[in-house]
DNA sequence: TCATCTATGTGCATGATGCATATAGCTGCA
DNA sequence: TGCAGCTATATGCATCATGCACATAGATGA
């Protein structure tokens, strides 16, 4: 029980994830050319998508929304082996997105930083010190 | 648009924050004594709550939540002054959880910064070597 | 012909969380 | 005396992100 993944919100198991994670990764991997969503499914793996993949809907539905808030266009590749694929790839709105992405997340590198130096006993709870008085 | 908070998901704004790192939170806050609801409210501050609050709501839920799960206990406090507390402590499988949260979250740290990395060009995408004939 | 892989997409359900609101005791002020 | 405001906990509702089931369809090979 609990080992990686909870007892999930989601029915069976989910990871324990940044929230809408999702949304950068798929920018950061669009930044450098253009990618159709079945690659990008893999692509995805490298980020923490591996060991609990994210649902093929979950990627379709969100570069739909990307591409209607401006962040990312599509063309149909008609030609090649397969069935038809949309490639999407990035526009400047979408990069000042990823921009903003990536300095929330910094945010979140010092938070994630700060709970683990406490919880290794490296800092004091400040909450803790300032009211000793309560109950100690 | 789109500073430190985003068009968000919840109404007005929604912090970009870890996927139900308010559990872990609490759980470590409540690692060295006694604390009531409220308190925790204050202590969350601490991490990553100050600039985005969550909801005092949210916090009894999960309060509730964890001791349904055996994670926490409680006991009411009728003494002192205004109106009674309940005071929550971890219990023994609430420890486990928070061993397992931080095995968990020290993952995330690793997908975190490998996504920094990348974004700061100091780390190629894997799935882009590896495929580069297709495009390039 | 039929299974399988590639590729995209819709419908539905659930979980996490914010907002509004309720309750109630206590404090202090006018 | 009354009322505002703080402490403290809690419920109802709405919304968003996401997983699961399923649909569609071309290509490939047995």
């Amino acid at each position: 029980m609990r080992s990686g993944r909870r007892r999930g919100p989601y029915g069976k198991a989910c990871p324990r994830r940044i929230g809408r994670f999702l949304e950068p990764c798929l920018l950061l991997l669009l930044r450098s050319r253009e990618v159709h969503g079945y690659e990008l499914l893999e692509g995805l793996r490298e980020f923490g998508f591996g060991e609990n993949p994210v649902d093929s809907s979950t990627v379709y539905r969100m570069l739909r929304a990307l591409e209607a808030g401006g962040q990312v266009i599509s063309r149909w590749e008609v030609e090649g082996s397969g069935p038809p694929r949309r490639l999407y790839r990035l526009t400047h709105v979408g990069g000042q997105s990823l921009n903003a992405w990536v300095a929330d997340l910094r945010e979140t590198d010092k938070v994630l930083h700060h709970f683990l130096h406490v919880y290794d006993g490296h800092a004091a709870i400040e909450y803790l010190s300032s009211k000793k008085e309560n109950s100690l």
